[in-house]
DNA sequence: GCAAAAGTGTTCTCGTTACACCCATGC
DNA sequence: GCATGGGTGTAACGAGAACACTTTTGC
């Protein structure tokens, strides 16, 4: 179902569901969160999350994809539930009980897709705007999560390429935790888990020395997990 | 609004909003869980957790507290809300949404209230019976949520009375994680938060030494929240 | 006096933290 | 040859785990 302004609130009084998208990337050293201009009345040019509703015909989850996917073009990435607002006066159109999902991306590899047809801009996590109605709270829940799940899933990987070296994986770390992370310590913690996979190729762009590439071997991750294995940063 | 068959399903093909309950209890040295005898169609008869729509005039969390208070009288409780349903067919009757809530009680307090009303029943939260739709699988979320929110959060005490013992409280952790632990080491940890204040008398019921009563400081406990406290068991 | 549960301290181990220098390279 | 970021090891510390005996009291 695209996003239609005319059919955004097709009646009054009726209970609609929505999906709310609270979406981190990582750019220039920082965690950052992607934002819109609301597109549709109530509060049509606020800033806001990324949603929709949900139509009869489709699933929580599917949808929560197809928003990222139009917004992003990006289908395989980290997205989950992350809880539900829906107490009756917090959409003045019509009670719209939003489920929120949480979502990790590589900033960069959206670019060239749709986020450029709606008006959206990365905002830096600690600096984001007054956003139209609960939002704010989502945002705040989300950041909460993503700070709770980076310490015992590994999840850092997902807001960087493919391959990525050690330096720039910390800093992934740094800034979700805006804190400064002891590098030795880091990468001992880190190379322990056995969950990466050293590549023979340096990324030359950041020294002249160049860091290896790394890439995370979610193979190897699957089955630890099925066999109880749990991660610890 | 009370739990009435014919209302249940008000129409076809209209979306519906539900909070669903999963509610543990300890006794006997076992985590516990409350299930219900569906008493509408469909799929009456069979058992599942409590919930109940939420009207059009109704707060989510308010409907929670609601249906929770109707069923065991209890009010002051640990609820909070957990996750949310609503793929399209997961309900054949019509779309619901259902958005889950989890409590601890003290299923013993809950005597002589209306839990005997509806067909109840306290099952060993490991011998969860089928229970009708998708429930089974709010029940496996819950237990995880529970494990890992007891690790970092005092909650062991919501299960027992206002005073308890030491060794009651180490009882409902076993119950918990399923693994005996050390008394001395429990012990220990649990007297350095600090947030336990020791009473004069003893509950004789167990020993003939009896053990000294405890109770939680929740005053104390909020103030460290403030401060950025984090509890760790 | 004995059975049954309550209560108590110390040692060992391991994971976490703190910390400073050499390496490779492009310019 | 030097500036820049990449890469490495060890010592100190503290939290968690393991472990066994004494105390109290009702019978």
């Amino acid at each position: 179902m695209p996003f239609s302004k005319k059919t955004f609130y097709p009646e009054k009084n009726k209970l609609l569901l929505a999906v709310d998208c609270v979406i981190f990337g990582y750019n220039e050293g920082e965690l950052k969160l992607l934002v819109f201009k609301r597109e549709v009345d109530p509060l049509a040019g606020q800033w806001s999350l990324i949603g929709n509703i949900v139509s009869n015909e489709e699933n929580l989850n599917d949808a929560a994809h197809r928003i990222l996917k139009d917004i992003t073009g990006l289908e395989e990435v980290f997205l989950e539930q992350l809880c539900s607002f829906g107490d009756m006066d917090r959409d003045s159109g019509a009670r719209v009980v939003s489920v929120v999902y949480w979502s990790l991306i590589q900033s960069s590899k959206n670019q060239g897709f749709s986020i450029e047809n709606h008006e959206a801009k990365w905002v830096p996590f600690d600096q984001v705007p007054d956003l139209v109605l609960d939002h704010n709270q989502m945002v705040e829940t989300a950041i909460t999560k993503l700070r709770d799940v980076a310490r015992y899933r590994p999840i850092g990987f997902e807001l960087l390429p493919e391959k990525f070296t050690l330096p720039q994986l910390l800093k992934v770390y740094e800034a979700i935790y805006q804190r400064p992370i002891d590098d030795r310590n880091f990468r001992k913690k880190i190379l322990a888990t056995g969950l990466l996979i050293k590549l023979d190729t340096k990324d030359k762009t950041t020294s002249k020395k160049g860091a290896f590439l790394y890439k995370f071997d979610s193979e190897k991750y699957q089955h630890l997990l099925k066999s109880g294995y749990w991660f610890e940063v």
